[in-house]
DNA sequence: CAATTCTATGGCATAATTGCCATATAGGCA
DNA sequence: TGCCTATATGGCAATTATGCCATAGAATTG
């Protein structure tokens, strides 16, 4: 039962930074439908350009997200298949813990 | 194409953030195998038992892990059973990048 | 009860993250 | 060339995360 080394997980937790903010998240969600430039990701996020672009640099250091340069703009795409059923799983946890929460509350 | 709340991507966030730290990962690491008390988890991830109980408890308070008391002990367990296949497609597409930038350097 | 062990919490110093402003860079166009 | 638009970067202040020490609480044992 060797335990894989440290490096693989500061390795793991770089994704994982990259994936805990509410602005990041809500660019992937839309990213995952079609690419979008970064104009288009600063009107859905509502934050400064500057802001927005730094959000996405985070996400393609962490290889979540690459980019394509067409004229003076910047489409970024999304570069991993897993979020979707990711969330999909980690929210079925949330619930099931409210509901359990929830029995709690009533004394079950 | 309505896009969902800003709550849903904080509470995913919240999530991520849990995830966001070699220890924890490691620890999470652990606790796929079985449960483990918080001095087993010290041991494992040689930091100050303090710090360990802290990091459990970003982990417990995001729904992560659950506990249980055994007399003087209390035993980490894993809630949740996304993480290794998320791990895997992550770890997939970071190998992929990789390889796609050394064929860049080799001037392919 | 006293002593010991296991775990959690408060406090604090250091480090990392975040967001905006100002500015730099680059492409497109007159 | 000069101007406009799209994006990235430097810098700074404010917030948040991290880790250790000291200590508190709870269970066990003598």
């Amino acid at each position: 039962m060797e335990r894989e080394p440290r490096q693989l997980y500061e390795a793991r937790a770089k994704v994982a930074k990259a994936l805990a903010h509410p602005s990041r998240l809500l660019m992937l969600d839309a990213l995952a439908e079609k690419e979008m430039c970064v104009c288009d990701l600063t009107d859905l996020v509502g934050a400064d350009q500057s802001t927005v672009s730094k959000h996405l640099a985070v996400l393609k250091n962490a290889g979540i997200v690459a980019d394509r340069k067409e004229g003076v703009m910047i489409y970024y795409r999304l570069k991993v298949g897993c979020l979707r059923g990711f969330w999909n799983c980690i929210e079925g946890v949330l619930k099931q813990n409210l509901k359990e929460q929830q029995a709690v509350m009533n004394n079950l």
